[in-house]
DNA sequence: AGCACGCCGACT
DNA sequence: GTCGGCGTGCTC
C-alpha cells in the first residue's frame, strides 16, 4: 500500500503531498487523517495521510513511512474539507490551513510533546468475596474494602493509597493498576439555572429559528442591548440537543464575556466544552479530546472554535457578529464566520448571527432576504435605553476644561452621591498617526476616499494610504490657525485628572496595560461590580458585555477618537463601539445617562449614536459606502509587497499593479501601489494594493497565480488578505 | 526547516 | 595547499 503525506514545510512552497510506501506490519494502522511519522532528507519528520491507494507510478524512489503516530482519525473528513476551503478562500497552504486548525498538540510537527494525562487507579481483579478471601492480614482487607466501596461509588480515591500491604496484593494480582485518561482543565461548576419565560419578540424569534433546524438558513438576530438574545440561543440549543445534534457558539474573546459562559454552564452543566485563548496547550488539546469522543454537545469559544470537530452538528451561533475578533489577522486569514457559513452547509443546519449593531454588510444581506432577519426591539425587565447627551468639547475647550466636560463633572458628582457607580470610555487608540486640532477637532482628509490622512514624519507630509494622495503637512490648523498638534492624551492621564478632580472617589483603571496578568481582567470587573470603587475608566474592553447594575453614568471622554482612524469602517466602528458603552448605563430600574463629549458635534455618525438609532446609521452610511465603492457595494482585496530592498520592492508593487491590470476584467478596480499604512517596519518596507471588485471570473485564478510567481521570490513578500476588515 | 553541495578568503 | 564562510537548492 502507498499513500500521500502531506509534510508541515516552513517553506511556503506549492501544497504537495509526498508518497511513501506502508510495510505490511504498519497497513491496518493506515487511515485518511491519521499522522505518520516518515524519512524525508536524511530526517525524520510527522505528516497528515491524505490519501491511499493500491500502486504508485512515477520515478522516485519511495521510501517506507516509519510508524503511524495516532489510533485515532485526527482530521476527520469534515476537517478535510473545511481545510480545502481554506486553501482556496485565503489563498494559503493545505498545511498551514490545518496547522492554525488543531491545538497544538495535534499539529503535524516532531517538537509537539503534549501528550494525555493519565491517572492509575487500583481495582480489584477478581470478586469481591474471593478477594477477602485472599487478604492475609487486616490492613489488606481494609485495603479490598476501600477499593470495593471507591468503584461502587464511581469515586476515584482508590488512587492516593500506596503502602507495602497494596504491594503484596499487586504481586498477588487481587488487585490491579488501572490507567485512566483525565483532564486536565476543570472549568468551575455552577449551579443549574432554570430556563426564563421569554417574551412574546424572543418566542417568535425562537420559533422562527426552530422551523428551519433541518435547513441552511441563515439568520441575523438583530437585538438591542438587553433584549436578551442569550436566552433564545440556549432555548434554541435545548431544542438541537434534544434532537440529539450538537452546537457552536462562538463569542468574541471569552474572557470578556464571562457572562455569557456562566450562562451556558448554568444551564447546560457539563455538556459544555470551552475553548480560549486562556487555556495551556495540555488543557485546550483535553478540551478537543472531550469533544472528539462525544462527551459534549455544546463547544463555546473564540474564532478557532469554529474547527471544534463535533460530530452531528446542529446549528451555529455566533454572538456579537459585528466584532472583528472572527478575522484572523496573521495569515492563513480567515473569517470565523465564513467559515461557519461553509460548515453550515455541508451540515444542511442553520446558523444565526447575533448582534446590536450588525454589521452593513450583514444587514444588507438581510434586506435582501439572503439572511432571514429576527428583531427584538425591546430591552427584557421592562429596561429603558439610555438617553444620551453630546457635549460639544470645542466649547469647553474655550472655557478651559480640555478633558472633563462642565456638564459631566456634575453628572459625576451627582451620581456618585447617589450612591451609583460611573464608566468612563477613553479610546487611545489611532492618536499617533492621525493629526488633529487639539482646539477645534479638525482632521485632514483624503477627498477621493473619506479617510483621515496618515501622518509620514520621514517627509512631514500626509498620506491617504488607500490611493496615495499626499500634501504637505501645515503647521496651524486651516480653520483656528492654532498650531497643529499631535492629538492623544491616555487612560493613565486620564485617570490622574480624575484623581485631582475628584480627590474623593475611588478610581478604577482597565486597559490593556492593567489586565497583562492572569485573571486580573476578571479582579478588576468584580472590584468594580461589588461597588469597592466609584469609578471605572478604561479603553473599549470596559464597553463589553457586563452587568453593572448599579451604573447609572456612562461618560465616553472623547467620541471623535476611533472616528480618526484611517479606515473606511472606522464609521461603523465608532457607532457600534459607542452604543456598546452607552448600553452599560442604567440597566435595571433607572434610565442611564450617557455624556459623550466630542469636537464634531455636528457629525452624522456621533447624531446617530445620541439619538440611537441604527437605522438611521445605517442608511446614511450605505449612502457613503455605495458612492465610494466600498463593502456591501463592493468586495475588496488587499494585498501587501514587502522587502527589505526599497527599489525592489516598490518596482515589484508596479509589476503587481500590471500584472493585475492586464488580468482582471475591466470594471475591477485597482488602487496602488502606495505606501503601507505600517511603511516600514524591522527595515522592511512595504506598499499595499487594493482590489475593489463586484464580480470577477478572473479573481481567483489571477491571485492564485500571483501568489506562485512570489513563492520563489526569496527578497520580495507578497501578501493576499480577502475581504479584510482593516486596510 | 535542515542538510548537502559548492565556490571563495584566511590559515597551519 | 586546506578549513570553513554561508548562498542555493532539494527533499517521496
Amino acid at each position: 500500500m502507498y499513500i500521500d503525506v502531506l509534510l508541515e514545510l516552513k517553506n511556503k512552497q506549492m501544497d504537495q503531498t509526498y508518497t511513501y510506501h506502508v510495510p505490511k506490519s504498519l497497513e491496518k494502522e493506515i487511515e485518511v487523517g491519521k499522522r505518520v511519522k516518515v524519512p524525508f532528507n536524511k530526517r525524520e519528520l510527522e505528516g497528515f495521510i491524505l490519501n491511499c491507494k493500491k500502486t504508485y507510478e512515477g520515478d522516485f524512489e519511495i521510501l517506507d513511512i516509519k510508524s503511524v503516530v495516532d489510533e485515532e482519525i485526527v482530521l476527520n473528513e469534515e476537517l478535510l474539507q473545511i481545510g480545502e476551503f481554506i486553501k482556496n478562500t485565503y489563498l494559503c497552504s493545505l498545511s498551514s490551513a490545518y496547522a492554525t486548525m488543531l491545538p497544538k498538540a495535534l499539529k503535524a510537527s516532531l517538537k509537539t510533546n503534549i501528550n494525555k494525562k493519565y491517572q492509575t487507579n487500583l481495582v480489584l481483579n477478581l470478586s469481591y468475596k474471593e478477594a477477602l478471601s485472599l487478604c492475609t492480614s487486616d490492613k489488606q482487607k481494609e485495603i479490598v474494602d476501600l477499593i470495593e466501596e471507591a468503584t461502587r461509588l464511581e469515586k476515584r480515591e482508590a488512587q492516593a493509597i500506596s503502602s507495602s500491604s497494596v504491594n503484596t496484593l499487586l504481586k498477588k494480582k487481587i488487585i490491579l493498576e488501572e490507567q485512566e485518561e483525565v483532564y486536565r482543565y476543570q472549568s468551575v461548576s455552577v449551579l443549574e439555572d432554570e430556563k426564563k419565560v421569554l417574551n412574546e419578540e424572543q418566542q417568535l424569534a425562537k420559533n422562527r429559528i426552530l422551523k428551519s433546524l433541518d435547513k441552511n438558513e441563515q439568520f441575523l438576530l438583530y437585538g438591542v442591548t438587553g433584549s436578551g438574545k442569550t436566552e433564545v440561543y440556549m432555548q434554541v440549543i435545548e431544542s438541537v440537543l434534544k434532537k440529539k445534534k450538537t452546537a457552536i457558539v462562538l463569542v468574541p474573546e471569552i474572557s470578556l464575556t464571562p457572562q455569557f459562559v456562566t450562562n451556558f454552564k448554568a444551564r447546560f452543566q457539563d455538556r459544555v466544552a470551552l475553548l480560549h485563548s486562556g487555556l495551556s496547550d495540555g488543557e485546550r488539546y483535553d478540551e478537543w479530546r472531550k469533544i472528539t469522543k462525544g462527551e459534549v454537545d455544546i463547544v463555546i469559544g473564540a474564532r478557532s472554535a469554529i474547527f471544534a470537530p463535533l460530530k452531528n452538528l446542529g446549528i451555529i451561533i455566533i454572538d456579537e457578529e459585528h466584532s472583528e475578533t472572527y478575522k484572523q489577522e496573521n495569515s492563513p486569514r480567515y473569517n470565523a464566520i465564513d467559515v461557519a457559513e461553509y460548515r453550515a452547509k455541508l451540515n444542511h443546519i442553520p446558523i444565526v448571527l447575533g448582534s446590536a449593531t450588525p454589521t452593513l454588510e450583514r444587514m444588507a444581506k438581510s434586506t435582501k432576504n439572503l439572511y432571514t432577519r429576527l428583531e427584538l426591539k425591546t430591552r427584557v425587565n421592562k429596561g429603558m435605553l439610555p438617553i444620551v447627551t453630546m457635549v460639544d468639547m470645542g466649547l469647553e475647550a474655550k472655557k478651559g476644561n480640555f478633558i472633563l466636560s462642565e456638564r459631566l463633572k456634575t453628572e459625576i458628582e451627582s451620581a456618585v452621591s447617589r450612591h451609583e457607580q460611573v464608566i468612563l470610555l477613553l479610546n487611545r487608540r489611532g492618536y499617533s498617526t492621525t493629526i488633529t486640532c487639539s482646539h477645534c477637532g479638525f482632521t485632514y482628509k483624503c477627498p477621493n476616499c473619506d479617510i483621515t490622512l496618515t501622518y509620514h514624519k520621514t517627509k512631514n507630509n500626509l498620506r491617504c494610504h488607500y490611493c496615495g494622495y499626499t500634501i504637505l503637512k501645515k503647521d496651524k490648523c486651516p480653520k483656528c490657525q492654532v498650531p497643529l498638534d499631535f492629538y492623544g492624551y491616555g487612560t493613565e492621564k486620564l485617570e490622574d485628572d480624575i484623581k485631582k478632580e475628584f480627590p474623593d472617589l475611588k478610581v478604577l483603571r482597565m486597559d490593556a496595560d492593567t489586565t497583562r496578568k492572569k485573571n486580573s481582567y476578571e479582579n478588576i470587573i468584580d472590584k468594580f461590580k461589588k461597588q469597592e470603587y466609584d469609578i471605572l475608566l478604561g479603553t473599549q474592553m470596559i464597553s463589553k458585555g457586563h452587568d453593572f447594575p448599579k451604573v447609572s453614568l456612562v461618560g465616553i471622554i472623547n467620541a471623535d477618537a476611533s472616528l480618526n482612524i484611517p479606515d473606511f469602517r472606522s464609521g461603523e466602528r465608532t457607532f457600534s463601539l459607542l452604543c456598546q458603552a452607552a448600553g452599560r448605563a442604567g440597566r435595571k430600574d433607572t434610565i442611564g445617562s450617557v455624556i459623550m463629549q466630542t469636537f464634531n458635534p455636528e457629525n452624522f455618525i456621533l447624531k446617530c449614536v445620541e439619538e440611537q438609532s441604527y437605522e438611521k446609521f445605517y442608511n446614511y452610511e450605505m449612502k457613503i459606502r455605495k458612492k465610494l465603492k466600498y463593502p456591501p457595494f463592493y468586495y475588496l482585496v488587499s494585498i501587501k509587497v514587502a522587502s527589505r530592498d526599497y527599489d525592489l520592492c516598490s518596482k515589484e508593487a508596479v509589476k503587481v499593479r500590471d500584472y493585475l491590470k492586464n488580468h482582471l476584467q475591466e470594471e475591477t478596480i485597482i488602487l496602488g501601489p502606495t505606501t503601507a499604512s505600517v511603511f516600514k517596519m524591522n527595515n522592511v518596507y512595504r506598499f499595499g494594493l487594493i482590489i475593489k471588485y463586484r464580480f470577477d471570473a478572473k479573481l481567483m485564478d489571477t491571485l492564485k497565480e500571483l501568489d506562485k510567481m512570489f513563492v520563489f521570490n526569496p527578497k520580495v513578500n507578497l501578501e493576499i488578505d480577502m475581504h479584510p476588515t482593516k486596510i
